[in-house]
DNA sequence: CGGTATTTTGAGTATCGTCAAGGCCAGTGG
DNA sequence: CCACTGGCCTTGACGATACTCAAAATACCG
């Protein structure tokens, strides 16, 4: 019996498709049954808010489809990246906490949402949630870990590279975000010139330099300001200072496999 | 019946007082002899290497007294610190991981360690330690995203006035990292030159120099090189561009109460 | 087509990285 | 007790990089 995903039901709710999420999948069926009744599709467009800092959140969520923004704002008013949530990710903070961030949609955005209390009911009783959850939780952990030591890189040109590289990494198969084209990577960058000003610690002018620099030096190419072909992985890598060369590997066999395809 | 700490047994291990620890004494009173009974204290010395990357762990841990430093080694043979951990804190990657960090003592430091099967079988079978893992990830999360927003500060005297406003915040009742004297708090850092530069994303010399132009400010004053007192709370929190009013209330608070009992 | 927001470029200044030298401290051995 | 040594931190000078402010170019939208 094939279920219908994200279609809109009589109450002016949506009916949840859990199964195609990531993790979720491996859930008992009844546990899968009891989150989809209490599970609403929301939608959100690019630049909406999805919840504040401070205020408890009201509701968990996963996103099922676009990029959310989470963001601290400084007390000068202006908003900091301190993360990107994609497809499959769990956030919302169980049990004691206030939010520390807030969340909005990058982009337009499909977000699975729970009523907290309801969530945090069914996690008290079920394990395998709460495995879900922390395995996501050890996830993110690591990405927030990767920001680090790409903020760490003395060089705005070398955080850049290191930006792409994650970008590529860690969102390869996200919407639209990263595709192949002729033996290249394509990255759509998900975020404005402030934003990614921001989240690296400097200011737009010098990412527009750093981006032309890289561009210059034959790294990459750009198409439009947010659509950045890689040309030269190894040389990114380099100048990333990156310390994971495995991923770079697999991003190889991402642009030979592809090809193959395209043969 | 007073249990003994960290006592050492016939067998050459130690008996574990888990009762100490934050988080543990909530935690029933089987599921803590059955951890116990698992359970070995393991001394490090300053400089000692406890885990290494790619190779899992033999054992998950937490920290008993001391500090830990987690690092990723880069590949010019460099060590680049992503975090510390202190007394209470957990390590050690369930389930499905290799580490991706190294871990350092930082200090000399005692930790108790958990044989990483029996710990995982225990965890299979007990929401109450599952949960405990799941909060202690997600204020490990927050803390890496606090060290984020530390880390995109432009410039160097920025992050260095950040760093010591977390390390006071953070790491405030943990050993004698931060106590309070005549009115001042006094922070003593637990990481060498080269390890705070390579944290912060600078080198040395310029460490170096932002402390300096910290205290000629007279927002620091530097007993000892890792020996600092913090004079205006206020002035380090708009220089470091701090976000988080509340902590910095808190810190208020904490030399306010402190002023009291000397009276 | 005009108007706005975003991105890019330019010029000048501050900051930082780099290399080299000097100072401080602890431990060692005379 | 003192000179010597090595490790770490600091200081100085200089070139590279990045921030600031201002203006121009481009993309975006009605």
């Amino acid at each position: 019996m094939e279920e219908r995903l994200g279609e809109r039901a009589e109450n002016g709710a949506y009916n949840c498709g859990l199964r195609e999420l990531r993790g979720f999948d491996d859930l008992p069926e009844d546990l899968r049954q009891e989150l989809r009744s209490i599970c609403r599709l929301r939608d959100f467009s690019a630049g909406q808010t999805i919840a504040e800092v401070g205020s408890p959140p009201p509701f968990s969520g996963v996103v099922r489809s676009g990029i959310l923004r989470m963001q601290k704002s400084l007390p000068d008013g202006r908003q900091h990246v301190v993360g990107l949530l994609v497809e499959g990710d769990l956030f919302g903070r169980v049990f004691n906490g206030d939010m520390h961030f807030s969340l909005e949609a990058a982009t337009d955005a499909e977000v699975y949402t729970f009523p907290r209390p309801r969530f945090e009911a069914i996690l008290q009783r079920s394990p395998q949630l709460d495995r879900l959850l922390l395995l996501s939780l050890l996830n993110e952990l690591d990405r927030a870990r990767d920001w680090m030591i790409i903020l760490a890189n003395p060089k705005v040109r070398g955080r850049l590279a290191g930006f792409l590289l994650l970008l590529c990494t860690r969102f390869r198969n996200v919407d639209d975000m990263v595709t192949v084209a002729n033996n290249r990577l394509r990255v759509k960058i998900p975020l404005s010139r402030p934003d990614i000003a921001h989240l690296l610690g400097t200011r737009i002018e010098s990412v527009s330099r750093g981006f032309h620099a890289l561009a210059d030096a034959g790294l990459i190419e750009m198409l439009r300001p947010d659509l950045i072909d890689l040309m030269d992985l190894e040389e990114l890598a380099e100048e990333a200072g990156e310390p994971d060369i495995g991923d770079l590997a697999a991003l190889e066999m991402l642009k030979l496999s592809e090809r193959r395809m395209l043969d």
